[in-house]
DNA sequence: TATTGTTATACTCTATAACTATA
DNA sequence: TATAGTTATAGAGTATAACAATA
């Protein structure tokens, strides 16, 4: 049931995405940055499930519309610090309200007890370690 | 949230379905196949969430190992009539066990009350149509 | 002409391995 | 030599289009 549910509410979420120009992987990067700053760009892709090499493209794009900023970092010139700008965030907090009003329309749908359940269900099991879930 | 989780759901059943050597797509049909026979190829594709193209190296798998019997349909020749063998019964007898068993040492951990709300909103949101989803 | 199953092709996403620049 | 970031290549999964058989 999980993975098809999956599949359409990352196809619900599209259309927002789109409008505000940008990708999945884009807000994710957008909304991790937004708790605190990345050490590395490395670490940054992990903490989304991603792969270092997968979110290159992704920061390329964000940084040339302006949502963040790459700059070496002056005690290790090996390593960016990626951060984002003024509009970063002002986009990221813009999507953010259009999702949440659009889950907001889908669980109000359910009943209170059901939803509360739901949700802490749903954050407990993302909170275990993958090799917790697969035994 | 559910996304990453779904992923980790899958990767963690991927263990169970190689024991009994079968894909997850394979999985797929033999439990669509359990409930009732499938009128059409392409019904059971849609059925399951897949495409009709996608099932056919499925479905050739499948019957190579003996689970489903593929028959051309007397009345209408164009089609070809899926169903279940007793071992196709029996494996997906066999991994539905095993899958649940899973499911239950994770869910066991949740608080009853949570248990419940999760089910039944994941049931819920299962149960509507895309559209109603998206918006 | 339309439909079922099939095959072939292209496209997207992801993973792995090599490369550069710094340390 | 080891590490951060990058690039290039290959692989899996998926979608689209063309095809053969039957209606």
């Amino acid at each position: 049931m999980i993975a098809p549910l999956a599949r359409a509410l990352m196809a619900a979420e599209m259309p927002v995405l789109e409008a505000h120009e940008v990708s999945m992987w884009g807000y994710a990067v957008l909304s991790r940055l937004r708790d605190e700053p990345a050490r590395t760009q490395a670490a940054l892709a992990q903490s989304i499930g991603a792969d270092k090499t997968r979110i290159i493209g992704v920061l390329d794009d964000l940084q040339e519309q302006g949502l963040i900023e790459r700059e070496p970092d002056p005690a290790d010139r090996r390593v960016r610090l990626v951060s984002l700008t003024d509009q970063g965030r002002r986009t990221q907090s813009a999507v953010q309200a259009a999702i949440q009003a659009r889950e907001e329309r889908l669980l109000s749908q359910l009943p209170a007890a059901d939803r509360r359940g739901f949700l802490r269900a749903l954050e407990f099991l993302s909170s275990l370690p993958p090799d917790e879930i697969s035994g």
